[in-house]
DNA sequence: CTTATGCTTTACGTTTACGTAAACGTTAAT
DNA sequence: ATTAACGTTTACGTAAACGTAAAGCATAAG
């Protein structure tokens, strides 16, 4: 009994429309089977439409996406093949360590902004402790 | 002597054309002086393009990025404000984290097919050891 | 039987983030 | 004086990633 879903149960579950769904697959990154004229989704399609979201939040563009996870199921090969499969990898793996090291500095940032912010809440506290009794944290 | 730079100066140093920042400018990102007509960027400003280059990297939209460089150079402002601002921070941060999972799972995710590659690798050189003789890494 | 629900294709519209070209000013060098 | 190098504004063009109808098939329920 192997589970599948239909394109709106998908929809509903990745918080995206139908009209995404198909827009993926209509650029190639899915591939659903078929009863007659309805999509069939398999748990792989699931996987792949989560990659592909996960892809967007990062900011990868579709067909960097697509280049992704054609590494993902890429087939066993011959060492050519598996050879430059790697140095794929690698490509790929430099740009998310890019992004990487972004998002901490990002994050880093915002800390530090955050904690200024603090500092000066505490400030305006000890200055002018106002009328009523201080609530030390909200 | 405070140092000022051109617009293809930043373009060039930055790989985004003049017609970049112009449009950053157009949608109220920086606000560079002016030199009676040309613009004239000062660090500030060029730190700000930073900012936005680095989110633009990470898959924010413009509009996002504007929310964002906002929160950085808030006015120091009073209590009301400032705890505002470090709920708008908060909810930044929550973005901020969000991506750096995101980032972590496609990392891992990438280093697992690596290594499942190179293993793979690994048993065609000790199953059929071709004629030249091995180069261990390249 | 027809109404509702869900899916389908086709096709044009929209937003974002610029690209590209035209036409024009301003120093600076030849 | 004129060419070159750099800047300016204005405006139309474009690619990506869908949104939004329109029109039709199918099948389950009333």
């Amino acid at each position: 009994m192997a589970t599948s879903y239909s394109i709106s149960e998908l929809a509903r579950e990745f918080e995206v429309t139908p009209r995404t769904i198909r827009f993926y697959e209509a650029e190639g990154l899915i591939a659903p089977l078929r009863d007659g004229q309805r999509r069939i989704y398999r748990p792989r399609d699931r996987v792949r439409l989560k990659l592909i979201l996960r892809g967007k939040r990062l900011g990868f563009s579709l067909k960097e996406i697509a280049e992704i996870i054609d590494l993902y199921d890429a087939p066993p090969g011959e060492v050519g093949q598996l050879e430059t499969l790697l140095a794929r990898i690698a490509a790929r793996r430099a740009d998310l360590a890019q992004k990487r090291a972004d998002i901490e500095a990002a994050i880093a940032h915002l800390d530090g902004v955050a904690a200024d912010c603090r500092g000066r809440l505490a400030a305006l506290a000890g200055e002018q402790p106002a009328m009523e009794a201080r609530g030390a944290q909200r």
